[in-house]
RNA sequence: GGUCCGGUAGCUCAGUUGGAUAGAGCAGCAGCCUUCUAAGCUGCGGGUCGAGGGUUCGAAUCCCCCCCGGAUCACCA
């Protein structure tokens, strides 16, 4: 980075011109704001003090110093104290010529010899399908997988399914009792679709029987914990754990159907996983681990057989590890997968892309690790991301207020194939392309609409508003890329070799220094996790090529040499436009 | 109540370790297709950066306090 460069050198003109040793990480260089004059700013205000002189005057110094340093800078200019550097085109020009045929700019490739870096992410229950709050956790997890990835990590990307537990005896008790028998092909939904309608309908019954016990006069707890419809649940639980051999045959049915839902969903979506873990497997470690920290005196029992740990110490409550019926909780098989992966991957760093709904629960299992000494306790990283919210609020799963992520694909899909057969480009493609084209674009706009959000925020999704396909959107910078590639097509005769070093007018210069910070964008995306630092440049990238594009022709340029110069920018463009968003796991079309 | 996270234009969001006059998109209005794709480009209007104090040459950014919103504190996951 020469902004690096640049910090380095100012330290030196300091530590030469006024006889004062600062570190070059005290020295502030800025992008010079696009009002002025210059490509980059360094901020002198702070050595004023150190040489005693106005800013005025210290800048205009440490200016001619580095000008005569850096054979780099053309010229500089201050303004109001803020020291502009202009750097010589030929910088700009060699940096174009060096970098624009490469199809990797920007990403390194894999350090041999590293432990991996886990990251958890999908994890859903088996009793409902997907909806739009998974669909945010799946694109930050692949998505974050592509950026580690980029950075030359070694990423194992693991699902963990949480098959087992109350809420799955809640759909299979219903449908055993109100069922008769249905199955996904019988009446034609998906495996998943059909398994949540009936954990809905046990909602419902069961709500039903508890209004029922407070009508005859028991108080709402009592009633909540009395119903028969979650007695029986919780028998069945027991007899699930117990190895109930016809309990298991239904569970590995219903499982089975919901799987295959997913994995439909998974693959319209483009998520794909290394290994995929059951809770039904982990669960069971998990209480081995619960039962040695029992012996190890870290963990204590109650008198009804429930085993805890007092956390209090720590700021924390009291937390339940084993029930008394002697069944397992959700942090109980936690422990257990966080010790199976651990023993079989040996990972530098174990990440959880986990809704900011359970930051307590990580903050526990975090804690519960370090007591029993864990060695991978300080490993685990959770990484909690905002909900997505309705205007009227939170989504609930039991209470069918929910954007089903299959409707939303199928909306988002239909929306881009009426927009794209009203502008009428793409006539001449056949039916199965023209379909991939819907699909592509369609997802685009959902996938940027999401993953373009500071993870760590919530999301307001609005179904009355749908998602926008102009502007700051997925489809916008999709657009971008085809209309280069239409232009690179028609190039196709010339070799677009430039060979002479052209003066850059500023509609190119833009979109060389945005290029040139597209390494240090994935470095820092990758740093704060955080995919919204790709889509923001990579939007930013489309809208300041579309200026270019607009204000300056390519193909009609007369001066050869420049016309070659803007192919071979464009070219680059196109290719950090495409690592960008594949960075994001969205595609990007040749037209559209 | 305890803990954690958030509050930037009518709406949705950017805003690097504190730096210049806080930026985009959508929505609204006005322009630009005989020229490489108009899902584009240009212009206009729109802001007490939740409120108040403090630190600093300089605060949307750091500290304190308050207000508002959300999450969580289950023998749910």
């Amino acid at each position: 980075m020469f902004a690096q460069l640049l910090a380095q050198k100012t330290a030196l003109a300091v530590n030469e011109l006024y006889g004062h040793f600062i570190e070059s990480e005290q020295v502030s260089i800025n992008k010079t704001k696009k009002d002025y004059n210059g490509d980059y700013t360094v901020v002198v205000f702070p050595f004023t003090k150190i040489s005693k002189k106005s800013p005025e005057l210290t800048a205009h110094e440490i200016g001619q110093w580095l000008q005569n340093a850096l054979p780099q800078v053309e010229s500089f200019n201050v303004i109001k104290g803020y020291l502009n550097i202009i750097l010589k085109d030929e910088f700009w020009i060699d940096f174009l010529f060096k970098n624009y045929q490469n199809l990797n700019f920007g990403l390194k490739s894999l350090k041999e010899g590293q432990p991996p870096i886990l990251i958890e992410f999908s994890s859903p229950n088996t009793n409902k399908p997907l909806h739009l709050g998974h669909i945010r956790n799946n694109l930050l997890g692949h998505s974050l997988s592509e950026i580690l990835k980029a950075t030359g990590l070694s990423v194992v990307k693991v699902n963990l399914v949480n098959d087992r537990g109350i809420h799955i005896c809640k759909s299979m008790l219903a449908w055993k009792k109100w069922g008769n028998g249905e199955t996904p092909e019988s009446i034609g939904i998906k495996g998943d679709h059909l398994v949540g309608k009936y954990y809905v309908l046990f909602e419902k019954k069961y709500q039903e029987e508890v209004s029922q016990l407070k009508a005859n006069g028991l108080d709402e707890e009592t009633a909540l914990r009395s119903a028969s419809l979650i007695l029986e649940a919780q028998e069945m639980l027991r007899k699930w754990e117990a190895g109930d051999a016809e309990t298991l045959s239904l569970w590995e049915m219903m499982n089975s159907w919901v799987y295959e839902g997913f994995n439909e969903t998974y693959k319209r979506l483009g998520i794909s996983f290394d290994k995929i873990y059951y809770e039904s497997d982990t669960y069971s470690i998990g209480k081995k681990i619960v039962e040695e920290g029992l012996k190890a005196g870290i963990f204590y029992q109650k008198e009804d057989g429930s085993i805890w740990v007092d956390l209090t110490s720590d700021n924390l409550d009291q937390k339940l590890l084993l029930r008394s019926d002697g069944t397992s909780v959700y942090i109980t098989q936690d422990l257990g997968c966080a010790e199976l992966r651990y023993q079989e991957f040996s990972p530098q760093k174990m990440i959880y892309v986990v809704g900011n709904e359970q930051n307590y629960h990580f903050e526990v299992l975090q804690h519960i690790l370090q007591r029993l000494g864990k060695a991978y306790a300080d490993k685990i990283f959770h990484l909690s991301y905002g909900m997505v919210d309705l205007p009227e609020g939170k989504m609930k799963s039991r209470e069918g207020t929910v954007v089903d992520a299959d409707d939303l694909i199928d909306e988002m899909v239909s929306t881009a194939r009426e927009i794209t057969l009203e502008l009428g480009k793409t006539s001449d493609l056949g039916e199965n392309e023209a379909q991939k084209l819907f699909s592509m674009i369609g997802l685009a706009a959902l996938k940027y609409f999401i993953l373009k959000v500071d993870p760590k925020k919530n999301i307001l999704f609005n179904p009355a508003e749908s998602i926008d396909f102009d502007g700051n959107t997925g489809p916008f910078i999709q657009y971008t890329h085809a209309r280069i590639r239409s232009v690179l097509r028609k190039a196709n005769q010339w070799s677009f070799s430039p060979t002479e070093k052209i003066n850059l007018l500023k509609e190119e210069k833009e979109i060389l220094k945005l290029l040139y910070e597209f390494p240090f964008v994935i470095e820092q995306s990758a740093k704060g996790l955080d995919p919204s630092q790709i889509a923001n440049f990579a939007y930013e990238l489309a809208r300041t090529y579309n200026q270019f594009y607009h204000n300056l022709s390519i193909l009609h340029e007369p001066d050869e040499q420049r016309m070659l110069t803007r192919l071979a920018l464009s070219q680059f463009t196109v290719q950090v436009i495409r690592i960008s968003m594949h960075l994001l796991g969205i595609e990007v079309p040749e037209q559209m």
